[in-house]
DNA sequence: CATTCCCGCCACCGG
DNA sequence: CCGGTGGCGGGAATG
């Protein structure tokens, strides 16, 4: 057996911590008892106290230990077991805040400090590895990024807001919320039939459309990233983290089982079981980046009991995330457009990935005409990053610039941008460094006003295409932005994979329902499967609420207009017909077959800012366009409102086989966008907008502020809207909780129009509104939504046919079950 | 046995 | 080619 050395446990206790500016390594003081010795501000007391909270239970070992040892012979014991460098001690999270401590949460301009993992590493004691895995989940949070080599830059929380809101954003746009229903869903099912394998290729089945691809947010802002980070495909991690903070941003009870988690961030098309180590592996992961995200307090662990058993879950105790009022692209219908900046940043990325499938590499970086585009950018404005990419970017910015032309301004230039949209962008990017300059010269030749300045390569152009945007926007390199106050904005980057889902345009969306839909129905009762909830907390809970609280306050400039546009492009995948692969077995054939995507990427807010005025409105529609989103939104009020993209038919997806059931959840940017388009160009005094469902209609309203929250409009005489509450408070987010309205039903049917795009395309989808889905913050009792399966009352059948007259949907209702779970905490 | 998750091999990548 | 990165999964602690 091992000696324990008391020494080394207790030595690794000592943090060492620095001050901020701290860069040389200083040895630490020495302090061997308490392990949490940090005194060097009141917050880092503060924080050390908190983080003392997870890793709790190893500090009170520990103290305990001191006590102990001041016993006797239960010192030996004691202390073999705590000497033993045992597990705990050398624990991610503990090793985290060890790295934490080292630096201010909030770190002022002045004192910037850098990260040198070397420094790091010996410091702490750790293997680099290790260190790796912490600043990459600080990376996803950009509260540090890569300068270079070994450096790093610690941003500290100061991004965090943004980042959680862009984070949000996004996830909302992935339509996680749908996501975790259908797993929810399917597990349900499971428990019912065990047997059934069905459900499980539902599941699978839709499951899949999720993007396995990873694509990475990025915030601009202020910081910018090292170039050299760029780099590809390795993000995974990163990747992973984002993706698992928006499904706490996502969810209403904040509350996500790592099971869930795992399933969702596999995403990939996987056909069920058909990994199990690989879902192993993802909850590997996962539990690493759990643990830094509760050295950071943001989520805590706790476990979710079920019909089915304890689940270990982790609860968001993170600042809430503002509501996004202006974000979504239902802000857009305030006149103000934000920068484009953002957009044809992240547009960029995609594109460059999107347009250059090219698996292995991406040439475009090295080539040399695009190196040097980037470099007199660059030169530029230093704060362009690395701009390897941005010609790339810049291509895509201007595609979606077209496309908002097209659709949104529904300017003339390009009638039919849709539809050529892809084609354009793809052939031309390819292969050609020019590619990025010719579509400038197309944007400009568009929108002359757009370009304002003489390089074409800039993106600002893009951005300013619609001329809403002041040239000194423009000014600024797309990429980075210096003010983060104002607005955010978002860009992600694309896998390669959906690259071409922009290209395609195919809008991404699972939907893959179920096959047996209809099977699915389940017992008419709403299963309830209530799931209780309860917090067990464990000692010491005083929730953090504060700290971030008054933080938040100071860090976020404003909350003014600010925008943040997002972007996303999902694609759904056409399913390769060799992915058939296997299916599990039997089922009928083919609707496996879609595989959608996600947006993925990297979003990159762009803090920059537009002068309040400047919404990002426009770049925010433009995204969802262009990017083709499904998002639902849910407003608290609604509750989940799902927009159906009706113009999924546009999008020739041969591939997609739309089954009745599921398709609720595919909100589409593309069917959103147009209708908030023509809100938003009317401004706010358009209330009544032709076509827009009304269902969305209201939702913008109600974000913009124009109306009060619980009011409705009824867009069209066509949708018949239920208002669910009049209560002004619902609104809210913040820090009130809302009420929950329960049994109200409200079915909408939203008709999409689209007219000008490719064809018109109509899609009736009943839906519900489940009146106050939130939940208090404490939430004892969490209401989970499930779809309902067709056939149920509610049902309404809905079709729509595209111009082909291929397609149609059919929609069930929604319901929404409620599920009382059980939230314990260690 | 189940849950957590540490460790470190080894492929990649970027310089 | 080298050394930094970081995917990945075995299997050891722990529960």
């Amino acid at each position: 057996l091992k000696t324990p050395l008391k020494q080394a446990a207790t030595s690794q206790l000592v943090l060492t911590e620095r001050q901020p500016d701290c860069q040389p390594l200083t040895t630490p003081p020495k302090s061997k008892e308490t392990p949490p010795a940090d005194p060097w501000t009141p917050t880092s007391n503060l924080k050390m106290l908190i983080s003392a909270a997870s890793p709790e239970i190893r500090s009170r070992e520990q103290r305990r230990q001191l006590s102990d040892c001041s016993s006797e012979e239960h010192l030996l014991a004691d202390e073999y077991e705590k000497s033993q460098p045992s597990r705990k001690e050398k624990s991610l999270g503990l090793l985290c805040h060890k790295f934490l401590a080292r630096y201010p949460d909030y770190p002022s301009a002045s004192q910037k400090s850098y990260i040198c993992l070397d420094e790091v590493t010996e410091e702490l004691h750790v293997e680099r590895r290790r260190i790796y895995d912490i600043v990459n989940v600080l990376e996803s949070l950009h509260m540090v990024s890569r300068l270079a080599r070994n450096r790093y830059v610690w941003h500290g929380r100061h991004n965090l807001p943004q980042t959680l809101q862009a984070l949000k954003k996004v996830g909302e746009e992935n339509k996680y919320i749908q996501q975790i229903q259908m797993i929810k869903k399917r597990e349900y099912e499971h428990e019912f039939d065990p047997d059934c394998e069905r459900n499980e290729e539902m599941a699978s089945s839709f499951g899949s459309s999720e993007q396995s691809e990873m694509s990475f947010v990025e915030l601009p802002g202020v910081e910018f990233r090292a170039a050299s980070v760029n780099g590809r495909k390795y993000k995974s991690l990163r990747v992973m983290s984002q993706k698992f903070v928006m499904l706490f941003l996502v969810s209403t009870p904040q509350i996500v089982s790592l099971e869930v988690a795992a399933k969702i961030l596999i995403g990939e098309d996987q056909l069920e079981d058909l990994d199990k180590s690989k879902f192993k592996t993802k909850i590997r992961r996962l539990y690493d980046i759990a643990n830094v995200l509760s050295s950071l307090k943001l989520i805590k662990k706790v476990h979710v009991t079920e019909e089915r058993g304890r689940k270990p879950a982790f609860k968001w105790t993170g600042p809430e995330v503002l509501p996004n009022i202006q974000d979504t692209k239902l802000e857009a219908t305030s006149t103000i457009c934000s920068p484009p900046i953002s957009e044809s940043i992240s547009s960029k990325e995609q594109c460059s990935k999107t347009l250059f499938p090219s698996k292995g590499k991406q040439n475009f970086t090295r080539h040399s005409s695009l190196i040097k585009l980037v470099k007199s950018i660059e030169n530029d404005r230093r704060k362009i990053q690395s701009a390897p990419t941005s010609p790339v970017k810049i291509s895509a910015s201007i595609f979606v610039f077209l496309f908002q032309l097209g659709t949104y301004q529904s300017l003339p230039v390009f009638p039919n941008t849709v539809t050529q949209f892809p084609a354009i962008p793809k052939h031309q990017l390819e292969g050609q460094s020019k590619t990025a300059e010719e579509v400038q010269m197309k944007c400009a030749l568009s929108s002359p006003e757009t370009v304002p300045k003489p390089e074409p390569s800039q993106q600002p152009a893009l951005s300013q295409p619609l001329g809403v945007c002041p040239a000194s926007h423009s000014s600024v390199s797309p990429v980075i932005l210096p003010h983060p106050q104002s607005g955010v904005s978002y860009a992600i980057y694309l896998h390669p994979s959906q690259a071409h889902t922009v290209t395609t345009y195919s809008p991404g969306f699972m939907l893959q329902p179920l096959p047996c839909a209809n099977v699915t129905g389940v017992k008419s009762n709403n299963s309830k499967v209530l799931n209780k909830i309860t917090t067990e907390e464990g000692d010491n809970q005083r929730d953090m609420d504060e700290p971030t609280k008054s933080l938040a306050h100071e860090e976020r400039p404003d909350t003014k207009p600010e925008t943040s546009s997002q972007r996303c492009l999902k694609r759904s995948q056409p399913l390769q017909e060799n992915n058939l692969i296997k299916r599990r077995r039997s089922n009928e054939e083919s609707l496996d077959t879609s595989s959608t995507f996600f947006p993925s990427g990297y979003l990159i807010p762009l803090t920059h800012c537009t002068h309040g005025n400047k919404a990002d409105c426009s770049n925010k529609e433009k995204a969802g366009v262009c990017s083709l989103q499904h998002t639902a939104y849910s407003s608290p009020i609604t509750g989940v409102i799902t927009m159906p993209a009706s113009e999924l038919k546009t999008v020739n997806i041969p591939a997609f086989h739309i089954t009745p059931l599921n398709i609720m959840l595919s909100p589409n940017s593309i069917a959103a966008a147009p209708v908030l388009s023509n809100s938003c160009l009317n401004s706010s005094s358009t209330s009544s907008a032709p076509n827009p469902s009304s269902s969305a209609l209201n939702f913008m309203l109600q974000h913009i502020g124009l109306i009060p929250a619980g009011v409705q409009v009824p867009a069209n005489p066509v949708l018949q809207h239920v208002p669910v509450s009049s209560q002004p408070e619902n609104i809210s987010h913040g820090s009130g909780n809302t009420n929950v309205q329960e049994g109200k039903v409200s079915r909408n049917i939203l008709q999409l129009d689209r007219g000008g795009l490719s064809g018109k395309y109509g899609a009736v989808i009943p839906l519900q509104q489940p009146s106050a889905p939130k939940v208090p913050q404490e939430p004892q009792a969490v209401t989970e939504n499930f779809f309902r399966t067709p056939g149920g009352p509610n049902t309404e059948p809905s079709l729509s046919a595209n111009s082909d007259g291929t397609e149609r949907i059919s929609q069930g209702t929604l319901y929404i079950p409620q599920r009382k779970l059980e939230v314990s905490e260690d």
